[in-house]
DNA sequence: CATATATCAATCATTTTCTTTCAATTTCAT
DNA sequence: ATGAAATTGAAAGAAAATGATTGATATATG
C-alpha cells in the first residue's frame, strides 16, 4: 500500500471518527506500527491532524489551508504587507467590497474578522473566501478572460444593490491632478461605483503606482484612503496635502 | 502507443481511482517503467496530477470537491451521451442559459457552434467556456459552497435581465404528477425562472431521475423537452403522453 | 507513590522506488 | 535521404519507505 494512500485513508477515518488509535490503523492498513507512526508524524507536520498519546485527533481548527498558511510565515513581499495591513482594517460583522486583482486577493489570507459578508467581482477570490467560511456574494457580469474579473453593465447593475462598510480597491495609477486611474473603462466604471457605495473606501497602491496615470479615471484622490508602502517622504507629503495616506511598515 | 494517448489514459484512470501506482500503469499501458515515470513527471509539471512515492494521485483541489467528483464518476458515459446530444442542439449565434451541475458541465466540451453567448450560474463552467472562446456571462449571487452554483435573490434578479434562445437545465426528479423537481428551493427558483426565459427549454435527465420526486418543484413536465437515456419503452411512452421526450442512443 | 503496561522516538538493515545517464530507436524537418 | 530532435528502455547509484528492535517516556493501576 502506498504512503499517499494510507495518508488519505487515515485522514478520512479521522474525519469520520474525530480520533483514531494507532492499533486500529495498524490493523486497518496492514502496516507495521512504525509505518503508521511515521505517517502520523508526517501528517502532523503538514498540519493535517494532531498526534495524541496512542493515536491522532482531528485538528481543532479544521479550516486552515496549508497553501495559505505556509505563505503567511514566509517573508512578506511589499504587496503582501499592504494586503495584510488592509485586511486588519476589517472588523467583525463588516460588509465589504473586495475588488478583483492580485493585491486584494492577497488580503484574503490575512482576514481574521468574523461574521463577514464579502461582495467581490474577482472570480479567483471566491475559492479562498469560501475556504475561510466567509459568506461571499459574487457579482454577475461578463467574465474578462485573462484576469477573471467580472465587468460590464450587468456587474455594475448587480453591484448597485449593495452598500458597504468598507470598500477595498486596486488601481493602476495615483496622480495629484488625475486622481485614481485604471486602463479598462469597464473596470473603471465598476470601481467607481464601488467607491460611491462604500462608507469607507481604501485604495491599495504600492509605490510603483504614484505619479502614474492610465486611461480611465475612477475617482478623485480624496475619495479614498490610500494604503501604500511608498517610502519617499517627499512623495508622501506631496500627496498628504490632497488626501489621507497610510504608509505601512514592514 | 502515443505519448498523448498514455497521458490521456493515465488521467482517466486517476479520475476513477484517485491514486494509481506505477506498476499498474506499466501493465495497463505496455510501456516501460521509465516511460511511465517520464509521463508522470510531465503531467505533474502541467499540474494535472501529483506524484507520490510509488505512483501518482489526484490533485488536492480535485479531491476536495467530492460532491462534484462523486457525481461525475457515476453514470459517466450515460450522462456524456446526453450532454453530447444536448450540445449539438446549440446553433451558431444562439444565446443560451446553461444551468449549474455536472450534466450541463459535460455539455461544454461538445459545443461546436460558433458565435455563442452563454449565461450560466455554474462557477465551474466558466473556465472551460472561456477556454473555448465562448462569450460568457456569469450570474451574480451567493456562492453555494460545495457545488459552485450561484443562487439566491441576487442571482434571480440578474437572470431576469436575459432572454434565451435555449435553456439547458439539470433536475433531480422527473415525475408524472409532480413534474420537474430539485432539492434546494433556492436553486429551484432560479431554474424556474430560467425555464420561463428560454424560448426552448431542454431538461437533461438520465434514467435514474424518472419517477423521482424531490423537495421543490421547478415546473410542469410539459414546460420543457426532456433529453434522456431512458431505455424502458413503458416509462418512455408513459411520459410521452405528457411531454416531449428525446431519447438518445449510445 | 511505585510498579506494570503501553506508547513512543531513534536507529538499522532490507527492500522498493527514484533520478540520472546512456545508447538505441523513432519521428520530424530540411 | 540526412541530420536534428524526441522518444524509448535499460542500468546504476541515490533516495525513500518499511519493519524490527532498542531503550526511553508516558499513562494507568493498585
Amino acid at each position: 500500500m502506498l504512503t499517499a494512500e494510507r495518508h488519505q485513508v487515515i485522514l478520512q477515518l479521522l474525519d469520520e471518527k474525530e480520533i483514531v488509535r494507532i492499533q486500529e490503523l495498524v490493523e486497518q492498513l496492514n502496516s507495521s506500527e512504525s509505518t503508521i507512526r511515521r505517517d502520523l508524524s508526517q501528517l502532523e507536520k503538514k498540519n493535517k491532524l494532531k498526534r495524541v498519546h496512542g493515536g491522532a485527533s482531528l485538528l481543532q481548527q479544521k479550516r486552515d489551508e496549508p497553501s495559505i498558511l505556509e505563505k503567511s510565515t514566509k517573508n512578506l513581499t511589499e504587496k503582501e504587507v499592504i494586503a495584510k495591513y488592509a485586511a486588519n482594517l476589517i472588523q467583525d460583522g463588516d460588509c465589504i467590497f473586495l475588488d478583483a486583482g492580485t493585491t486584494t486577493y492577497q488580503m484574503i489570507k490575512y482576514i481574521t474578522a468574523k461574521d463577514l459578508t464579502v461582495v467581490t467581482n474577482g472570480l479567483n477570490h471566491l475559492e479562498p473566501l469560501l475556504e475561510k467560511n466567509i459568506q461571499t456574494y459574487l457579482l454577475g457580469g461578463f467574465a474578462k478572460p485573462r484576469t477573471g474579473a467580472l465587468i460590464g453593465q450587468i456587474a455594475v447593475d448587480s453591484l448597485r444593490k449593495f452598500r458597504f462598510d468598507k470598500t477595498f480597491l486596486g488601481v493602476n495609477g495615483v496622480h495629484l491632478t488625475y486622481g485614481l486611474t485604471t486602463p479598462d473603462p469597464e473596470e473603471a466604471a465598476l470601481k467607481s461605483l464601488a467607491l460611491e457605495l462604500g462608507q469607507k473606501v481604501y485604495v491599495l497602491a504600492d509605490h510603483t503606482k504614484f505619479h502614474e496615470v492610465t486611461f480611465t479615471q475612477i475617482g478623485e484622490l480624496d475619495d479614498a484612503i490610500i494604503i501604500t508602502d511608498e517610502k519617499d517622504p517627499d512623495i508622501v507629503s506631496e500627496y498628504r496635502s490632497k488626501t489621507v495616506i497610510e504608509v505601512v511598515e514592514e
